[in-house]
RNA sequence: UGGGGUGUAGCUCAACUGGCAGAGCGCCCGGCUGUUAACCGGGAGGUUGCAGGUUCGAAUCCUGCCGCCCCAGCCA
């Protein structure tokens, strides 16, 4: 008999077939059995009438327990009664790989329990649903630069400079040069990957050090930081809604069924089409204080506030300019308010917050080293990045897109460390 | 690092004012020819997070420690 994908069946109506993969979960009374197989590629309800196998095949049948692998060959039926419309009338069947004790049960766990299992917890329908999504918002982010005629430049995970600022940072040796960083950012390095290629982007992980227990951090995530030559804070705006709305489009469009599954409402991400409201710092600060907020000019947004801004907008807002203090040391500085710096942020609604920070970035050599210098980093470190000022400057901007961030909202799951495989956070390094 | 919560069977949770530690799921045995997290009957399964204290008696009250969850800060 031939091997077939779950999700080819349709094909075989009629013709026996094999198929492996899975239990699911098995349903019994005395002279039929059921078995709910899944091999990845989809579900299946395996059928068994009693009186149609041998004695050895029904047996074998009845032990089947969760999640014991298995080869089921049978005739492939067409029926209103099985999930998915076809069904597998097994004949006869073959354990590959037993499966004793399966820790989760069809009933509800905790966060913990789940996440302690969570080798086995991937292959639950939510979580393979939500895989399928992040799978293909990665795809899509490459198709969107490609389409751009971007070029994908990969960044040094191992860095003896830093990102933005010390005390986040994972540390190593690094044989006889002394510590080396795990990447904050690919940022400074995608900046000089731009002066060769005109527009750039790397994606992959990053790593923060950074003492969160929030559903909106991880210790690693993966980040996709475009750079863009000749690209002033405006266009770098523009860019974020063009690619903000593709992914969530391409979701939509190619991801229907793990949408459904993960029952999210659609409604509010069909309306992710550009342009996203725009709102200065400064008018968002006006704003809050107007709402009964306390907050005062030079503060950085707290997540209530960003929440209190965002309820208000059904598509992504951009909020532009913040004040320079509470910003990393490359942004340029705003010519029409020098208490300002050229960024922007960008936050997801439905209470997702921020998924984007980008900014121009201070092209000119003596301001960059006066920031550098302002902010107590060492000038040394950061050699090369100066020299990006020093041959052949450059108006340019960027932003980096946290991936799972924006799978969370897209799937509209309530905390990110489900959107990713294997989530590292402060006190989770197993499995 | 702060604020709040929580810890009882493999899992999810009950247990009144301090008075015999229980249910559902999962597992084992039996029944049922169309089940959809199947159903029905029976059974096994406990150092109540750890250490100490109060009490005739502690899952319950007190002290300390540990784990986890949520929120905040930091950020993507």
């Amino acid at each position: 008999m031939p091997f077939v994908d779950i999700r080819d069946l349709g094909r075989h109506v009629g013709q026996g077939v094999t198929v492996r993969g899975w239990v699911v979960t098995t349903r019994s009374s005395g002279k039929i059995a059921f078995a709910v197989i899944r091999d990845g590629s989809g579900y299946l309800q395996s059928v068994l009438p009693k009186n149609e196998v041998s004695e050895e095949t029904w047996t074998r049948f009845q032990t089947l327990t969760q999640e014991a692998c298995l080869s089921v060959t049978g005739l492939v039926r067409e029926d209103q009664r099985a999930p998915g419309g076809f069904e597998l009338t097994a004949s006869s069947l073959e354990v590959l790989g037993p499966s004793v004790d399966y820790p989760i049960t069809p009933k509800e766990h905790g966060t913990s329990f789940l996440f302690e299992h969570r080798h086995l917890w991937l292959r639950s329908r939510r979580q393979v649903a939500i895989a399928r999504i992040r799978h293909e918002v990665c795809q899509a982010i490459h198709d969107f630069f490609n389409e751009r005629g971007f070029v994908h430049v990969d960044s040094p995970i191992l860095s003896g400079a830093i990102g933005e600022e010390a005390g986040n940072l994972f540390s190593t040796e690094y044989f006889d040069l002394g510590k080396a960083y795990l990447a904050q950012t690919g940022q400074l390095y995608i900046e000089a990957a731009a002066a060769a290629h005109g527009k750039v982007y790397c994606f992959g992980p990053t790593f923060r050090a950074e003492k969160s227990k929030t559903r909106r951090h991880l210790t690693e995530f993966w980040m996709c930081e475009p750079e863009v030559a000749f690209a002033d804070s405006n266009e770098n705006m523009r860019l974020q809604e063009a690619f903000l709305s593709y992914l969530v489009g391409r979701a939509l469009d190619r991801r229907k069924e793990e949408l459904k599954e993960l029952e999210r409402d659609t409604t509010p991400l069909e309306q992710v089409t550009p342009p996203f409201p725009r709102m200065s710092y400064s008018d968002a600060i006006a704003q809050l204080q107007a709402g009964g907020s306390d907050i005062q000019w030079g503060r950085d947004l707290g997540a209530d506030d960003e929440t209190e801004l965002a309820k208000q907008q059904q598509k992504p807002l951009f909020v532009f300019n913040y004040p320079k203090e509470v910003k990393a040391f490359y942004m340029k500085e705003n010519p029409d308010d020098l208490r300002t710096v050229l960024n922007n942020d960008c936050l997801a609604p439905e209470g997702y917050g921020e998924i984007i920070g980008g900014s121009q970035r201070e092209d000119d050599h003596d301001r960059l080293l006066a920031r550098i210098l302002g902010q107590g980093l060492d000038p040394a470190t950061y050699g090369w990045y100066l020299d990006l000022r020093k041959y052949g400057t450059f108006v340019h901007s960027g932003f980096g897109l946290g991936l799972e961030r924006t799978v969370a909202w897209i799937c509209g799951i309530s905390h990110i460390r489900e959107a990713i495989a294997f989530p590292r956070q402060i006190h989770r390094l197993y499995p």
